[in-house]
DNA sequence: CAGTACTGTGTATGGCATAAGCATTACCGT
DNA sequence: ACGGTAATGCTTATGCCATACACAGTACTG
């Protein structure tokens, strides 16, 4: 291995090392008087009070009180930064409660608290992922959900399907989520509001007089005259109970036998 | 409205309501050697030669042989840009053949002709989505998907959950394949040698060897025993169709009657 | 033919990531 | 005790980027 030379053959940067325990702190130079846990704590504050638009190395170097290029020290560069946040605003799964018991139950508490998580760092969702999950934590969570699966009858193949399935699941509903509360403090506006608005929009687009030749948008007509667009009957809790419901079942109905 | 003074009162940006053809051309000042199309192509073709971080405003004025700030004179900025290049990229929906018939069927086709759109553009995964659709060509994917929906007894609300649902999972599914063949042009590797890394590095984190203490990550490491990550068995389609499936037999699961 | 609204453009500002080189520091082996 | 060495934090510099602003030319309206 030319490249990666430090401690562990892992292939992974430098900075990932340091987060999974591998790597001592080097005997020679001066003691260093930044931490990556200071610098990602640092990165996340800025994150979460201005988004991840405002987490930029500069940024977070004021933040701290140091220059920009001392956080090269720490970080090869700002892409690594972004997953050492990650890993640090997840943290360890929390432990299941004893009675969640049965595939489903477990998975089911699996993806409410990734949501938690989420909802908690909002600024999470407009990371890109880049790699595959290689950080202490994103493991934990994936050995939660594989474990989740244990008793189906489900080979090693198709768990892993089914937790990128569920897991994509969380991760898109809660990216919408997102997408509107941003709009809402974008504007000064309330959730109905900002759904109002799209409404009178789209109406406006397709024309919400039935037009004088054929209707090109009768699904989408119908879709406004009903009002479920301005005036969702479901709590955003509901609604994400409800897609969970449904992946579940569509997982269910894959195990040979019975629940 | 003091805002969007222009012809619709659709409270969108000028850009796209030239994309819906809503705004003439004003008659007064010199004729425009440049149009919103002629933009859109080049930023698209700049996207698929070289990633959409490849798209600049300078990047695609040099394109068209024009200044960087005339593009501002068609769009008003660059997260315009591109919502414009999606609603180009995706074109409309490919009319549904006549022997597709059923919901599920109609769904599955939506399902498949949208991924196929992922697949030839995989720039469009990485724009951020920031706002409900409300351009032509994404209104009229809309319209189609609910219109798939049709005959089955849900009403309008559970419609729109279910085709974000199903267009999630579509989304999130190439995402995922998009993440993959990026880290394969990265490097010069094959699929199947990224995956393969991908274990050894997982081996390496959690220890190949059961460890001394109790095993923090057993399921995880019966998975990698398995091969199942470094060597699945299923194509990246069938793997694509295996979630479809589980997505729309939990849809299923909702209908009131019969299929 | 003057007014006007629109065009493309040049210039300027302020931000960004990051490469390269420098002085300083603390430990290692002697 | 002390030179060698490797790591630290910093300054400076490069080359991007989005975009505000002001200007000169242009084609239509009255």
């Amino acid at each position: 291995m030319p490249d990666g030379r430090g401690d562990g053959g892992t292939g992974l940067p430098p900075s990932l090392e340091v987060a999974w325990g591998l790597r001592e702190r080097p005997a020679k130079g001066p003691r260093p008087g930044l931490s990556l846990g200071r610098i990602v704590a640092a990165a996340i504050g800025v994150a979460a009070a201005e988004g991840i638009g405002a987490v930029s190395m500069g940024r977070v170097a004021k933040e701290l009180g140091v220059s920009t290029m001392s956080l090269y020290r720490y970080v090869s560069a700002r892409d690594e930064l972004y997953v050492l946040m990650e890993d640090s605003a997840f943290g360890p799964p929390p432990p299941t409660p004893d009675d969640v018991t049965g595939w489903r139950a477990r998975l089911e508490w699996w993806a409410r608290a990734q949501r938690a998580v989420f909802h908690r760092n909002l600024w999470l969702l407009r990371i890109p992922i880049s790699s595959p999950p290689a950080s202490p934590h994103a493991l934990q969570w994936m050995e939660r959900g594989l474990a989740a699966l244990n008793g189906t009858g489900l080979d090693d193949g198709r768990r892993i399907s089914v937790i990128m399935l569920v897991g994509g699941y969380v991760r898109n509903e809660a990216t919408l989520m997102a997408d509107l509360t941003a709009a809402v403090t974008a504007r000064g506006e309330t959730p109905a509001e900002v759904m109002r608005r799209y409404e009178r929009t789209v109406g406006a687009l397709i024309g919400t007089d039935p037009a004088p030749g054929p209707d090109r948008y009768p699904a989408l007509r119908r879709l406004l005259a009903s009002g479920a667009l301005g005036e969702p009957d479901d709590s955003p809790d509901a609604e994400f109970e409800f897609g969970l419901r449904c992946v579940l079942d569509g997982v269910e109905a894959l195990l040979p036998r019975n629940g």
